[in-house]
DNA sequence: TGTTAAGCGAGACGGTACGTCCTGTCTTTCG
DNA sequence: CGAAAGACAGGACGTACCGTCTCGCTTAACA
């Protein structure tokens, strides 16, 4: 019954999404652009996404293959440097990320569905390596681990953002030092 | 030369875009619907502001009384404590910190005022307690007093965007201890 | 009292007006253009005028030097011949002539000055020529001039406004030799 | 291929053009105040129609039911009469008349358009009766018939615009006998 | 000879319409 | 029945002028 959704067209869309960012900027890219680019009815798009914000978050999570590797190297220090270093190396991804978190800071709606899909996942990872971390022993008692989530975060999207300080290698290093040093 | 700007008319702007922002939200707001509410031509709002974040920007500034008191209670415990709950406190201005966020992600002009005017004046109130801590010996040599910063900031934005954690004088006094403990 | 009117103003506001008007065309005329044209304040434009198409009519007065002749050779088809001619040869003037009774058209106060200051002069310089000939026994009983008067600038108008038929000094005697044969 | 074109928004916005016209005259009609009257977006008007002029066009040729009859009494008197006392007659289009013609003096783009779609239209069914005319040996040789046209055609205009001479039944049959005087 | 009242340039003011862009919905035909 | 095409109502955009209004400054004629 029915003819089925095509395939091609959600791929095209997709694709258009990210390309049209990472060329003119998440604020350039409209709904009109993308179906135009795809070459593919706006309705198709509407039937399948509420908003821009939600078919460049399942663009993101398509195309820029988002397996987050949760190191497991035997001690916090060399779990959390892996894990900052590769995450900070992701700062190709920065046009994309700001954009979502700027629809996200507009709509509440979409905010939701981004902390679901999106941000929630990345502190699930940080969380394994604390947990783990914790069973070892390698961190103090009283130590709130959602807070130190919070710090790693929120050190990653405040840079990310205001665009004042790295965010690579050595950032990732400093910062792993910073809570291997607290917890301890 | 010519009639000199209307102080009457640049009052009646910010207080039509701030309150049009406390009830509508920042998504809602229009250049077109600040000049109608404040009784004035749109005109006159682009002559003297680029975009209506540049008014926020300006609204909050002038309206929400920005004296960023820098505690000195010949501690860092109690400075960074005073200073973190006094800021926590502000969680009523969420809507147009947001809103100006989300601003700044999109327009990399506007994000370069909204760091310079904003942002970094609050880095500057944090880095005078840091910087007299240091001075105390309350900080332990190896720490780079901008990482701290960044954590502390990069927290309070984080929860403020995310919304996913309080943001209240018990999260003040939590991230105190934590820093406490890391610096010394 | 008072500081008397400048002189310099004025020439300077009618000399932009029709400068403007001939490069740009009545319809890309504004009061704003031709008081920055002129260095002049647009209060000092309506304190004397009160629209754009007063100072253009002022402009056609003062720089077309507007001497309407008399012919009087002494006959009807000489006079005739010569007044057309003459009147036909002054197409030059088609963008102000066509820009007034634009206005014209669309404002019936203007309409009213633009008649009796400019359209109507014209009507009696004609007007003089046909009753030299009625006086001489040139045009027949029963043949009403204001018609006769209606039918020269009728026809003047019309081409002037459609552009559709030269408006030459040809055109001026071919309307010429059909009046004789009208009246005779 | 896509969404027809909406014949009910058509004629919607002919409708609103037309009655705004009447009520208020030429000048004050906006395309903004005829989407609003048509309950309609401006864009809809912009698609089909490129200016207000065009619009108002359109709504003469649909609405003033625009079949000119060509009468045939056998004799140039009689067809000239009946002629020019129909034509004088739809003085009450004289509004829409007048602000076509404004506009046409103002954009020579839209001036084509008035010519050939309407004023030509004219001329042409002028030129039948004076053809008939002259093939029964009416009218003199050496008369140029499009000289005759535009001595119509001027003398209507002219007096439209002007508003100085009656326009009515007597004025038509006035011109019919000056006319048939100048060609026999 | 100093006062004073109007004219002057400059340019900001509240408005209104412009023509463009995008939104999210709808109505076609095609496959 | 999904999809492409594209028209639809709506509404904000940023710009251009409108005609009015304040400024500070001339510039004569009056006192």
């Amino acid at each position: 019954m029915g003819r089925p959704r095509s395939e091609t067209a959600r791929r095209a869309i997709l694709g258009a999404a990210m390309s049209g960012l990472q060329e003119h900027g998440y604020a350039a890219l409209t709904m009109q652009g993308i179906a135009a680019a795809a070459g593919v009815g706006k309705q198709t798009i509407y039937r399948w996404w509420p908003s821009k914000a939600d078919v460049v978050l399942d663009g993101l999570v398509e195309f820029a293959d988002e397996r987050i590797a949760v190191p497991d190297t035997g001690s916090l220090p060399g779990d959390l440097a892996e894990f900052l270093v590769a995450t900070f190396r992701q700062r190709g991804q920065r046009p994309v990320l700001i954009g979502l978190m700027a629809e996200a800071l507009l709509d509440p709606v979409f905010a939701r569905a981004f902390r679901d899909r999106f941000l929630f996942a990345r502190r699930a990872a940080l969380r394994q390596i604390l947990d783990r971390a914790a069973g070892r022993g390698e961190i103090a008692a009283g130590i709130d681990p959602d807070l130190l989530i919070d710090v790693v975060y929120g050190v990653l999207w405040y840079r990310l953002m205001l665009d004042h300080a790295p965010l690579d290698e050595a950032a990732g290093r400093q910062l792993t030092d910073l809570l291997v040093r607290t917890v301890s």
